[in-house]
RNA sequence: GGGCGCGUAGCUCAGCGGUAGAGCACUACGUUGACAUCGUAGGGGUCACAAGUUCAAACCUUGUCGCGCCCA
């Protein structure tokens, strides 16, 4: 017997390592089989399983399980990234509790302790993925620090390198202050903040006159080199080419004519600043500007002759004494408040300063041009695909790719330095050295870059390094290019327009994915995105202990539409995890009436048409299902798959075989229903089975006994069935006279105890036939007395229905409240006069008989002839009653 | 400012040219021999607004108004 309840806590666990033990979840390079590859996208080593992360693997977990199915080779290629900054955070934190500081320890210290830390506690997002079901190839793990990656790393390096797309340059930085590193452009996030504009006065030089010069930022005019004005301004034309005198300094600068100077925009007259601001860098290279720098790397003022009187303030406190400085010597015009938008490092929250630094660079424009090509060409698509259009507007206009970071932990830069400050670049020290003996002609010391490379640059690779490139291995051959990726919008840029860049560039052209499906941001039920700090987050772990990761995964498919946002709420996943327990109480059913079909078995030769309609339903179940996971289209499928079970199985096709099943007699009849109900069933777990991996498969053993696991197990194919229209006929007539009867029951308040008869009009044969062949099951699910067949008027007290032109009494002798019944065929009379309207109105138009589709016409003929000849009977019964 | 998307039943959302749908919530009835994590029945919508195209518009076009996200 199975257990009353699937105890998901316990079974889930128990599965998923026999799954895992099994082997199944490998991808097999030597098989015959056609590839399915899918990369995860590989989460932080910090990171913990968030709804996100649940939703992703969800989904792919679907497709995977899917194509496992249908008999491809599949790889599920899992792993993690290093995650430069966040892992550096991670330990350094850690250490501070001991109040020791990676310096104390040193770079090779401290590398060590970041690895003992991984050891420990980094990669808990993998366990939790297991959690929620995820049959990936756990055998192929990686990491994009394991020295396989690494050495993908290096030659990438090298080779774009070599080409010259990968160079140092001096420029402005996005620095973070506070992690001592720069970062890249995708990793500022710009936030509108409450802020101040300040009009300071610049007196001119040799006059008693000034010029006002509205900034954001009044502390960095220490390194002013100039003022700009519009061209065309006519308040400033005069002063063009003229000197001022920059307040706190001694320093004469020129005012400059400049279009980037907006006349709109504050005073009009803007200070320039090339060494701490991208625009006035840009003007500053234009006019020849000299750069003066005045922070340090924690972004307070330096010693310098520029800056004296300030040394050593940091930035905010240097702003308060410029401006009371400013202040008491009056040359503070006005200040006004404003909303602005300053930048923020995305993992330090610190406010991000441009700073002059030398650092390497990845020429992003050139590798961009190929993957923009192969999108446009469709060698690539976006699903869906309005997301071409993000994808596009970035990489046109895609900047120089900062790849260097001031960290430890990472890939060290394959760059070794002379004395001279010349550098080699090469795989290896040794080789870099063999450089330098042959640059300088003798032995000399070599000191590698300090720097590491941005993580996003070795999972930059991830689609062929995981591989085993650059090395030619079988499953490089087989795996690449994947079949899709799949991820959220978010990071389109950080990610997925960098691996194509590389894929295309190392593969031979060669695009990395045929097809990137783009799934929507799961946010809590008020549509708010989830966050710590509001408290709405939803933990999947939790969620998955409470309903089973069943009952999850099944939620976050059905509310997975393409193209919008998952609100998600805890009553949907208590609605599907009633779903699973359905599931599990049409088994026990199945049980307790011996239906258990032999391995093998396939439904033909159907005779009852019950039997052949519960087929015919299932058939075009699985070929919807069948197509809307090949469109990525889950939540279709998930719909499918739950009205079918629920709605046709359960709740027709299991009470319309209840009264054969209860008959005690063997029989062919009871024979034939005991096959096709389990076969239903269990061809219906195995297209569950990738939404519900674990229910599915624990019924498929505790039930079915079946030794092959669901999870290796084929998907179903179409059944062909003969007498497939009749059938269909036949029992969609009988549910349309079970439901008129339970109407009239319900809304006569006839309770369901009481037995009632039920009196046919003997005016259509074919239905007459089937109320005779299905009798038994009539009588049983309308809980009738007896059913006749009747050429008289039915008697009086009777209520009335119709079911598809046929008229149906239930005589209630003297218990029929005339005038309930009276009102209950009035309402039946406006819903169909509703009806005949609309469709009168279309049959009228004389443009609509003569434009609209012969089939159209037809149909609508068709429905108001039913709808005529149900009013006018109804129309009848009640002039009967009144009399 | 540019781009993308969304306004459909109380809530969350499907539908995207041929009689308005689902789940949840709600109401009534029901301890029927799988299931109260259930069953049966029911109420509830000028599909944001306006104009146009069409025999026919929630669906196509244009505009308006709200809302969200991304990029500057």
């Amino acid at each position: 017997m199975l257990d009353k309840q699937f105890d998901h806590k316990l079974k889930e666990k128990e599965w998923y390592s026999i799954w895992e033990k099994s082997g199944l979840f490998s991808a097999n390079p030597n098989s015959a089989s056609k590839p399915y590859t899918i990369m995860m996208p590989p989460p932080n080593v910090t990171g913990n399983l968030h709804i996100g992360h649940a939703l992703t693997f969800t989904l792919q977990d679907i497709l995977i399980r899917f194509h496992r199915k249908l008999g491809f080779d599949v790889l599920w290629q899992p792993g993690m990234d290093h995650a430069g900054i966040a892992t550096q955070m991670v330990v350094e934190r850690n250490l501070s509790k001991e109040n020791i500081s990676r310096n104390d320890l040193g770079r090779e210290g401290f590398i060590n302790k970041v690895w003992e830390w991984k050891k420990e506690s980094g990669g808990m997002i993998t366990k939790q993925l297991r959690s929620l079901g995820a049959s990936a190839d756990w055998k192929r793990e990686r990491f994009t620090m394991d020295e396989g990656l690494s050495i993908a790393v290096r030659k990438v390096f090298v080779k774009l390198y070599n080409d010259g797309l990968i160079y140092k340059d001096k420029r402005l930085v996005n620095w973070d202050p506070k992690l001592l590193t720069a970062i890249s452009d995708l990793e500022v996030e710009n936030k509108s903040k409450k802020s101040k504009i300040w009009y300071i006065k610049y007196p001119l030089k040799n006059k008693s006159d000034y010029i006002v010069v509205a900034t954001t930022r009044p502390e960095t005019m220490l390194g002013d080199t100039a003022v700009a004005v519009h061209p065309d301004d006519e308040r400033y034309k005069e002063l063009i080419g003229k000197k001022v005198i920059l307040p706190l300094t001694k320093r004469d600068i020129t005012v400059i004519a400049d279009e980037y100077s907006d006349p709109e925009k504050g005073s009009g007259a803007v200070k320039i600043t090339p060494a701490h601001d991208f625009n006035d860098f840009d003007v500053g290279k234009k006019h020849n500007l000299e750069i003066i720098n005045i922070f340090d790397e924690n972004a307070s003022i330096i010693e310098s002759e520029f800056t004296k009187g300030y040394e050593g303030l940091d930035r905010f406190k240097a702003r308060k004494k410029i401006i009371e400085d400013l202040e008491n010597q009056n040359l503070i015009e006005k200040i006004e408040e404003i909303e602005n938008v300053l930048p923020y490092g995305d993992r330090s929250g610190e406010i991000i300063e441009p700073w002059l630094m030398d650092q390497w660079y990845v020429n992003a424009k050139e590798l961009a041009k190929p993957a923009i090509e192969a999108v446009k060409s469709g060698k690539m698509k976006f699903i869906p695909q309005n997301w071409e259009n993000t994808f596009f507007e970035w990489m046109n206009n895609i900047q120089p790719w900062c790849i260097s970071r001031q960290l430890w932990w990472g890939h060290r830069i394959p760059a070794w330095y002379g004395p001279d400050k010349k550098y080699f670049v090469n795989m290896s020290e040794e080789k870099a050295y063999k450089d330098a003996e042959k640059y300088y002609g003798k032995k000399v010391n070599l000191i590698q870059d300090d720097d590491v490379l941005d993580t996003w640059f070795s999972s930059a690779l991830w689609t062929f390094s995981t591989l085993g490139w650059p090395d030619e291995t079988k499953e490089l051959n087989k795996y690449y290019p994947g079949s899709v990726l799949v991820t959220g919008f978010d990071i389109i840029f950080f990610w997925v327009a960098r691996m194509m860049m590389m894929g295309m560039y190392f593969m031979d052209d060669k695009v990395p994915f045929k097809e990137i499906y783009i799934h929507a941001l799961v946010r809590d039920e008020k549509g708010q995105k989830m966050s710590k700090s509001k408290g709405n987050v939803m933990d999947p772990l939790d969620l998955s202990e409470k309903y089973g990761s069943d009952a999850l995964r099944f939620t976050l498919a059905a509310l997975a539409a393409q193209g919008r946002d998952i609100k998600l709420s805890e009553a949907r996943i208590a609605g599907y995890r009633n779903f699973s327990t359905k599931i599990w109480n049409a088994t026990k059913f199945l049980e307790i009436n011996n239906c258990l079909h032999d391995e093998g078995y396939k439904p033909h030769n159907l005779n009852n048409s019950i039997n052949i309609w519960i087929v015919s339903q299932f058939n075009e179940t699985l070929e919807k299902v069948t197509k809307s996971l090949k469109l990525y289209r889950f939540n279709d499928a998930a719909d499918a798959i739950y009205k079918f079970f629920w709605n046709n199985f359960c709740d027709w096709y299991l009470e319309l075989i209840k009264p054969s099943l209860i008959d005690n007699f063997l029989s062919d009849e009871k024979f034939e229903i005991q096959n096709v109900s389990s076969w239903i069933l269990f061809n219906s777990l195995s297209i569950i089975n990738p939404f519900m991996p674990f229910v599915t498969e624990a019924i498929s053993k505790e039930y079915f006994k079946v030794q092959k696991l669901q999870l290796e197990s084929k998907w179903p194919l179409h059944t062909d069935l003969e007498n497939e229209t009749v059938a269909n006929k036949e029992i969609g007539f009988v549910i349309s006279l079970m439901t008129e009867i339970r109407v009239i029951r319900s809304e006569l308040n006839i309770p369901y105890k009481v037995k009632l008869e039920l009196i046919v009009n003997n005016s259509d044969d074919e239905k007459i036939f089937i109320i005779q062949k299905y009798n038994q099951v009539i009588t049983d699910l309308g809980k009738l007395s007896a059913v006749s067949i009747s050429d008289d008027e039915f008697p009086e007290g009777s209520a009335l229905g119709v079911v598809d032109k046929l008229s149906i009494a239930i005589p209630l002798k003297g218990a029929l409240n005339i005038s309930d019944e009276i009102n209950r065929l009035n309402k039946e009379i406006d819903k169909i006069q509703n009806e005949i309207a609309k469709f009168q109105k279309n049959l009228n138009n004389e443009n609509f008989l003569n434009r609209a589709p012969r089939d159209i016409i037809d149909e609508i003929k068709n429905k108001l002839n039913i709808n005529f000849d149900k009013k006018s009977k109804i129309q009848d019964a009640i002039n009967r009653l009144k009399n």
